[in-house]
DNA sequence: TGTACATCAGTGAACGCGCGTTCACTGATGTAC
DNA sequence: TGTACATCAGTGAACGCGCGTTCACTGATGTAC
């Protein structure tokens, strides 16, 4: 999966020829969770099982690429749905199109999402790489809530203060994310992502199969109240 | 996996066998995921892969048990952990040796965990025999809410109140876990309720690794908030 | 209490399958002179 | 512009593996009279 010459005309027929691998990859997990087949993916595109070989060098190394591309494919949804919201000061409407934007990538993907939200896949260790790429939706909502907070409109009340023990790493994640807010809501930020990332994997994990029917309203409550709980107020 | 001859000295030994057979395959379950093996599990127990066929009549069906199996488990140590709790007026107690009752339960089995509630296996279609047991945990937190209710003791400031559209299912909810709360309160405790289940899920597939280290202590201070949140205040 | 029969647990061989990966190869396509 | 060589994509056979499941069987253990 390197680029052996880069620019010429084999190059790039070999990088589409990656891209389709990957997206019969991406297909077949629908069908098959994490255990994804080198031999299948290559019958598909009508090669020989052997031929995979010169495009990856191993079932690992795809997996990761899949990884890798399904974070920065989310992180680029939340980044996008955030971006659309015309009034920069309407934090609450950033908040909530930005979780609408994370579900929608989420729900039309719904592999894609198990395969970096679900359970880990067994005998396959993440690398250093994919933190990155992984921290980007936080980074949108960090973001929103840092203007909130510059602005003034940021205001949580009975706040519950962290143990002593947890603030230090806290205010590490704040500094990367949301400099100006406070460990105490930073955390009340990392409890509502929790919140919105566990809604998700519910959702589409079918935990509210036969119990909640129009699941996108349903969000909606949850983008809302959790809206509230962070005190930004539509 | 059925009783052929209860009560007998043989169907003892049968039921053992079975459980035995479980517990191996749960053993199984830590070192491959959801992808277990009959054949793993014969060799395990010193027998000859076809002798599993004595005891279990395919794949799926050991699946389902574990499945089964884990529902329970995890339903009865939230039953164990909030009824410990000696004064029952003191619900914001009850919440969170329950909350801390599910966590630990999960720690130990992070594999079951997974099991349950982590991607669906595929291939795998869920029967109808799981919902009850996996409304346990649902069933126990509803039952201190309610308690929580009567007494006047659960008071919500500010309340955002669902959708109409949500309405009717939420009480269809509200009836069967915690009769006398409202709707908005049992939107209020699924949310509560998924908040919880995201943080469990965040811990053990490895979200915070090299970020938060004193895990228990992180998702002490989320259920503290998360009970302040549905207005049980300690 | 003793025998005859039925029931069960476990064996061993076999079925057909799919998998990841290697290797020596053919033939087409690009590159250098 | 034409030729010689190097680079690459794709082939086909083979490796050794593990899997779920079936089937005819042996021998031990229970049950009925």
């Amino acid at each position: 999966m390197t680029d052996r010459t880069a620019g010429s005309i084999r190059a790039r027929v070999r990088a589409e020829m990656i891209d389709e691998i990957k997206d019969v990859a991406r297909r077949q997990l629908a069908a098959n969770g994490a255990d994804l087949s080198l031999r299948a993916i290559a019958r598909d595109l009508d090669m020989v099982s052997s031929a995979i070989y010169r495009y990856v060098s191993n079932r690992d190394e795809l997996l990761t690429a899949l990884i890798l591309d399904a974070y920065n494919s989310m992180g680029e949804a939340a980044e996008a749905a955030g971006a659309k919201v015309r009034d920069r000061t309407d934090y609450f409407g950033r908040w909530l199109a930005v979780a609408h934007g994370l579900r929608a990538w989420a729900v039309a993907r719904p592999h894609e999402y198990a395969l970096i939200y679900g359970s880990p896949v067994p005998g396959y260790a993440a690398t250093q790489d994919t933190v990155a790429p992984s921290m980007r939706p936080v980074v949108v909502l960090g973001a929103i809530l840092d203007d909130a907070h510059a602005a003034g409109r940021l205001v949580v009340a009975d706040l519950l203060r962290p143990e002593p023990v947890l603030r230090p790493e806290l205010a590490q994640i704040k500094d990367v994310v949301a400099p100006g807010i406070s460990e105490a809501v930073m955390a009340q930020a990392l409890i509502a992502w929790t919140e919105v990332f566990g809604a998700i994997s519910f959702e589409l994990f079918g935990r509210f199969n036969n119990t909640i029917t129009d699941l996108e309203a349903w969000f909606d409550h949850q983008a809302r109240v959790m809206a509230a709980f962070l005190g930004l107020t539509g």
